[in-house]
DNA sequence: TATCATTTTTACCGTTTGGTCAAATATCTT
DNA sequence: AAGATATTTGACCAAACGGTAAAAATGATA
């Protein structure tokens, strides 16, 4: 199975890219996400992004060799934007900073690339067929970094005691939810189609939730 | 587009069903359930479903009439399992029993239903090109009922302001996390595939999260 | 066991799809 | 302007796909 990583490869001596090429290849990568992240990999033809990037087919495969080429170049962008806010995780800060920092940084990037997330999601619900490489290397390395910084404030009585890795999934699935699940959101909560008005009310849920304390002490039983 | 609802149609007049009919509708049923699951709906196709199913491609089409048929049979069966952990939620128990009864009963679901539970993440994913229907009326009604409940207890100062539709999507999203993104949960804890160990430590997760104090008081300059 | 309805199989069909190829056209360089 | 290179197009193909038709086989029933 073809994986794919987030350094580039630099492997092929490859000739310098025409005007023409970078700007064909940018509008056939602007349409596949759309088309990718709408119907997944295999609900995509590619007469449909060829249509969508005003363009024939035979004229994007001149770009690109094959559908799964154009899937995995997408795959490979999506990543550096998915690690980035974790990267800028720290342990300078106090936690109730880094954390919430870290989910303002996850939220916005819901928002601001819904149709990435739902690439990714897609990719993850195949069974990562390109990207468990990654997964297994790259970012179960950042997570294991990240997550030592998070069991420090555990040690210094600053975090309740949790294992730090799924403290990171909650995050991962409560802010990716609201670029997956648009569809699901915006039914219920009765909003028109393309509304994203509910990202401000999610904002502040997401900080009741990780930062303050949802429940009343005292009330348990 | 077709769409599919909670309540069984009995429109049609139909004979009793034979015996094989039964044996073979639910074998179909189960290997579709797999495929589905694994590939979503255009990944899927009829002979590696039939082939699951230990049966002829025609004899298949015997039982349902297309492909479309078999994956809405599918989702039907699937928003009864969907709805059943939150038409439990009542107003008569104490906010943190009521809500942490949700959140077990809810990844208990994703524990025991995850091929169900992936075939929903796709339906959505998809745009709910079927269940679109069912999110604007009895989903949304639900959650109507059952966010009203909530929004009792913050007016009691029970539970921390919030809009408590985003409190149920929280939970949604946390939980099912854990099936929809297994392969990524299990990659990043270096685990086997199939290996679903992590459900405990999950559970006390959402416990802390949910019910208890995430950031200790105090630390927030 | 004869009859009828149900189930299964074999052979097949039209369409869609990812992809190729060679010719035609546009662009760049000198 | 000429020649070389890069780009675009139209015509096409083999495989995969969802689905059909009719005959053969099996099961139920009396």
């Amino acid at each position: 199975m073809t994986d794919v990583t987030t350094q580039d490869a630099t492997t092929a001596p490859a000739r310098a890219k025409t005007r023409i090429q970078q700007e064909n290849e940018t509008r056939i990568l602007r349409a596949a996400l759309e088309v990718f992240s709408q119907t997944g990999f295999h609900g995509a033809t590619l007469d449909r992004i060829a249509s969508a990037a005003d363009m024939s087919k035979p004229n994007l495969l001149y770009y690109f060799k094959s559908k799964e080429e154009i899937h995995i170049a997408l795959l490979t962008d999506l990543l550096d934007i998915w690690l980035a806010p974790l990267r800028e995780i720290s342990g300078d800060g106090p936690p109730a900073t880094e954390i919430g920092s870290y989910i303002r940084r996850k939220l916005e990037s819901s928002r601001e690339f819904p149709r990435e997330s739902r690439l990714f999601a897609n990719e993850i619900l195949a069974g990562a067929p390109h990207i468990s490489g990654f997964l297994r290397t790259e970012l179960k390395q950042l997570v294991d970094e990240k997550a030592a910084i998070l069991q420090g404030w555990i040690d210094d009585g600053l975090l309740a005691p949790c294992d730090p890795r799924h403290l990171l999934f909650a995050i991962w699935s409560t802010t990716q939810h609201y670029a997956d699940f648009s569809i699901q959101v915006r039914h219920v909560l009765g909003l028109a189609p393309g509304d994203v008005s509910y990202y401000d009310e999610a904002a502040r849920m997401l900080d009741t939730l990780f930062l303050g304390r949802l429940v009343a002490p005292g009330t348990e039983g």
